[in-house]
DNA sequence: TCTGGCACTCGGTAGTATCGACTGCCAGAG
DNA sequence: CTCTGGCAGTCGATACTACCGAGTGCCAGA
């Protein structure tokens, strides 16, 4: 369907289209972005950029649709991108786009005063970026599943109820509640939380092992709860917690009331999500474009995203999901910066040293 | 604008509505909720109930909608309900409403099979919740204001990082990581330790008293830095966690994708959530239709709320949103057989006693 | 190679006619 | 006094037509 290979008529620039082509492909892909109307030839001959006649843009029109770039709705209407021409828009056309300088106050000053544990602190993070861009926003966390036990403690609550509290190196917590009899003495909690201490610490919360008898029924009854509580919290630990903010900015991104039904539902299954973004981001992309990433559903969106990093690794994703019509550079900027910002503040701990630059 | 009171004439049934005109209004609004299209005389001769002409049922049809149960979209076409008439049909016409066998199964097996923290539990809930009905859903949880510190423990993840983690009477634990200076000894954790919870233990998360000095510089420091996350820790743990569900099914209720939007952005406002369950609940209301909760972007909604019992105290609630044309009985029905069995849920703690009787 | 001109396409809007679902009213029957 | 069938009238929805205009492709000439 597509051409035989135009680039052979038009080495010279910086892929496949020539600068004119690509003048008149950038026009169009960002007037369409502000207005969401198809544009025509004589709207593009009056913008910026190309000074031909309208005649001109048209047969150059033709062949950006010949080769994929744009289609027409129908006969007689303007021009719409296609994925592939908003791909070339991201990769060539784009400036990097920056945050307004209220816009970045706004990020410095939320990290700066963030405070709070981190699941709160990326839910809210997810808000930020939402509100930053008006799209709706992922953040996905790093997982626990590298992280060992650091300690175990078991605390009685009532007569009848005790909590078990794992701590692992990553400084996540978890617990989970048992039930025990009135015959438990605090002396029978230490001696569990003693054993169970001694079994886990060091092991990784979905391969721990078998806790060693004490002799005391009592003691080893307390243990054999607890490690079956805490073997399903090391089930729970291995996935990535995510968070979605502003999902509802995606009802004024479509006018297909089905669309936006559709592209919710895949938000509120955080598997689908987090395979997304993992997937965009093994592809050495920041941006996928409506049916670049394989999900059918979202074929009318595009997702953009960041990178978060924790001493070195890659420890989680920051993203944006939007329309492909959606404004590129500035999504990048956001969520590029919030990336950032995010992984140097996960990897401090929450403390915050002077030298706080903002290389945007 | 209503007529001055109709009741003498016709005292003898439940409210202020013949038996006739009682049985018309039901039919409409059973129509209506199933067809969405407003409903004509002769659709109401047809169904079942009265057995009368369709003329007879237009001059009851100009008394209901005279006396605000029924309104007409424009002349020529048939009657629709107002919130009222839906008020009346809620508190009179309709059958309490059961679960399907297959539905009740899966509340009963979702919550026998629970387990992992509260937390978790609860979102899965909110899930559970909008699967069974097709409507959004909202579960609040209780919060943890009357909960005391029952132990608190320093541990340290590295060199420079420990965690401070609160266990509460409630079972709840809070957690914070800390920096701290490579000088801190294992020792320093442990006096740290019992410091803190000499401090601490018996009193409110958000009323911690001040830590009696150790006399040694560096416990001093843990403690106070462990002092100032956990007061933030205490300002969050005031206000009762909250999960939605299946929000995305809000799309399919609504035609204008502008209310959709709306109703979204409401959902994602966690405080607005909490207090309007609240709200109706306090009002001793199981269901607020339309403009009966105060909130006026959700004037199209109604909210079916059931409380949540915890130690004969409510303590949390969980509610479902959908269009003023919701499935009434089976969204209350949904309600209570979650809510209740949420309440047992929580006030076990994950055990459960073979005595599971469903009484819908 | 670019440009102005031109014939043509076709979606969107407006005006008109028709259809049909409903209503309100009324006279007559029970 | 209540109920019913009949009937004229209302009005949204649908279909059809005409028309306008934005936009296109093509072509001859600069």
């Amino acid at each position: 369907m597509t051409a035989p290979d135009p680039t052979h008529r038009a080495p010279r620039e910086p892929e496949e289209l020539d600068s004119r082509k690509a003048a008149i492909l950038e026009a169009i892909v960002t007037e369409y972005i502000g207005t969401a109307q198809p544009v025509g030839s004589s709207h593009v001959a009056k913008a910026s950029g190309v000074s031909v006649s309208s005649a001109t843009i048209r047969s150059e029109m033709v062949a950006l649709e010949r080769d994929g770039y744009l289609v027409q709705p129908h006969t007689s209407a303007g021009r719409i991108p296609t994925d592939k021409g908003y791909r070339f828009f991201v990769d060539h056309l784009s400036a990097p786009g920056s945050l307004g300088p209220a816009q970045r106050q706004r990020v410095s000053t939320f990290f700066t005063e963030a405070q709070g544990g981190i699941e709160d602190m990326l839910e809210r993070t997810s808000s930020l970026l939402s509100d930053l861009t008006s799209y709706a926003a992922v953040v996905v966390g790093p997982s626990h599943e590298q992280a060992t036990v650091r300690s175990v403690q078991v605390v009685g609550l009532s007569a009848v109820r005790a909590t078990v509290v794992v701590v692992l190196s990553d400084g996540a917590v978890e617990s989970r509640t048992i039930e025990i009899s009135e015959t438990v003495t605090v002396e029978d909690l230490a001696a569990a939380t003693s054993a169970l201490d001694a079994a886990w610490n060091g092991t990784a919360l979905h391969d721990l092992s078998a806790v060693k008898a004490t002799g005391d029924v009592v003691v080893d009854g307390v243990c054999a709860r607890a490690a079956e509580v805490i073997a399903g919290a090391g089930r729970m630990a291995d996935h990535e917690p995510v968070f979605v903010g502003g999902p509802s900015r995606l009802a004024g991104s479509f006018d297909a009331i089905e669309t936006v039904r559709g592209v919710l539902s895949i938000l509120e299954q955080e598997l689908v999500v987090v395979s997304l973004l993992r997937d965009v981001l093994e592809s050495g992309l920041s941006v996928a474009i409506g049916s670049e990433h394989g999900f059918e559903p979202l074929a009318s969106c595009a997702v953009v995203v960041a990178p978060v990093h924790l001493e070195g690794q890659q420890a989680g994703a920051v993203g944006l999901l939007g329309p492909t019509r959606m404004n590129y550079p500035a999504a990048m900027a956001a969520a590029e910066v919030v990336g950032r910002h995010l992984s140097r503040h996960l990897g401090e701990d929450h403390f915050d040293p002077e030298g706080t630059s903002d290389a945007t």
